[in-house]
DNA sequence: GCACTATCTTAACGTCGTCAAGATCGTTAG
DNA sequence: CTAACGATCTTGACGACGTTAAGATAGTGC
């Protein structure tokens, strides 16, 4: 039978590289419709390929979607990452700026970020996603410790496996850290803070604020240091 | 035409309190699938009752949902309001009652809490639906300034209104307060957090943090008071 | 040049939210 | 008392969704 659907419109029966191609749609979609109006069938329709396509690359939605997150959680680390780094060399806290590298990754794709922390079931099995979360996750930790430590100096070995934090002394100042950072990148997202925008759009409000709130942020746990910690060490 | 389909099990053509049977069936639907598998069909098969019966009452799923998130929205009022009062009595903070009543709150109703900061639409017009929303953000707002006024005192007039605190010089702090609650609750429910747990539980995992976790908040709104206050009041 | 495997299409199934049309019931005006 | 009426619910249907099974096509290795 000769392709006369959407293989014809392609040229090809076959595609070349269509997992790709439905990432690209599907990243292309959430930003357009969010993580509401997101479809596999309009995705495969953008990658121009048939509804049962994408099966043999992603196994179903959720591995789509899964792919996505691992995506999400990558450009959460590199962006925190790249921050962090930036601002050691200026001279601003470590912290602030993965704070701040936080939110403006959720803002920049509001739609992936409700992937990574959404409701759509995700595979959490799938070993890439595992990865990705726990390099986010261990950016996080490396990036608080050495902000209790004092110094901007960045940690040798940044990687931290999530076992190994369960037991943490200073585990409370990370979950408050990723707390605060996570909360109000949600909110925000949500559009729960949409009234304190006023006439001026939502850009004015968090120049207003955000900073003030990182701010916070970081005078809080500077300042509480030595509350989870048994010996004082200052 | 006699009813020989679902009304025939109910006893009659009509359901008395369609309404409120439609939000029980999808309070238990939510408490047991979560918001991913809930379904305005299964409601309303709950409630033994065609598909498109709910209509009339709700108008669509976004209708049934506002309702679902206006009694979120109220139960999470209440939970802090109460919580604050009985706090107050027995000499803790206001501050630390509301943040652990708000966590509670999510925790007991994760469904319900999903549908109210949740990625499924909602008809944010809805009359009640944003009174209820302006409600428990009153509360958070009155507490927060009751708890920098450095006074247990239950404020007077504890209902704000959205658009009075937009400009506030202490919005960053009520901010701060909710982001890190939010924010918890958040990963809390999503299961963000539950590497931590271990083989004993997200129960224990819970009490050994979450406490610290107060403490780290109420602690920090305390010691950076000054920062977003031009003058000194302390 | 041929089998093999990965890739993609077609067709279909069951479920979903929603709508239009009709049936039933409670209420109220005459 | 009854007839009309509006509110409530059912039925049947529509298009869209995710998923599956069976078949067609293309690249790959022998």
């Amino acid at each position: 039978m000769k392709p006369t659907g959407q293989a014809s419109a392609r040229g090809g029966y076959h595609h070349g590289d269509l997992r790709q191609a439905m990432i690209e749609a599907a990243e292309a979609l959430l930003a357009e419709k969010g993580l509401n109006g997101f479809t596999l069938r309009e995705c495969a329709r953008r990658a121009g390929v048939s509804p049962a396509a994408p099966a043999h690359h992603f196994g179903n939605l959720a591995g789509l979607l899964t792919a996505i997150a691992t995506l999400g959680f990558d450009d959460l680390s590199d962006a925190m990452e790249q921050a962090a780094d930036k601002a050691s060399l200026s001279g601003e806290g470590r912290l602030a700026a993965i704070a701040r590298a936080y939110l403006d990754v959720a803002l920049a794709r509001p739609g992936r970020f409700r992937v990574v922390f959404g409701q759509r079931g995700l595979d959490w099995d799938a070993p890439d996603f595992k990865r990705a979360a726990s390099r986010a996750f261990g950016v996080l930790v490396a990036e608080t410790r050495a902000h209790l430590a004092g110094g901007q100096a960045a940690p040798a070995a940044p990687l931290v496996t999530p076992p190994d934090a369960a037991g943490a002394p200073d585990l409370p100042f990370i979950l408050f850290v990723w707390s605060v950072t996570h909360g109000f990148s949600t909110l925000l997202i949500d559009g729960q803070l949409d009234f304190l925008a006023g006439e001026a759009g939502r850009e004015a409000m968090l120049d207003r604020h955000a900073g003030k709130l990182v701010c916070l942020l970081v005078a809080a746990v500077a300042d509480s240091e030595g509350l989870a910690k048994p010996a004082g060490d200052h």
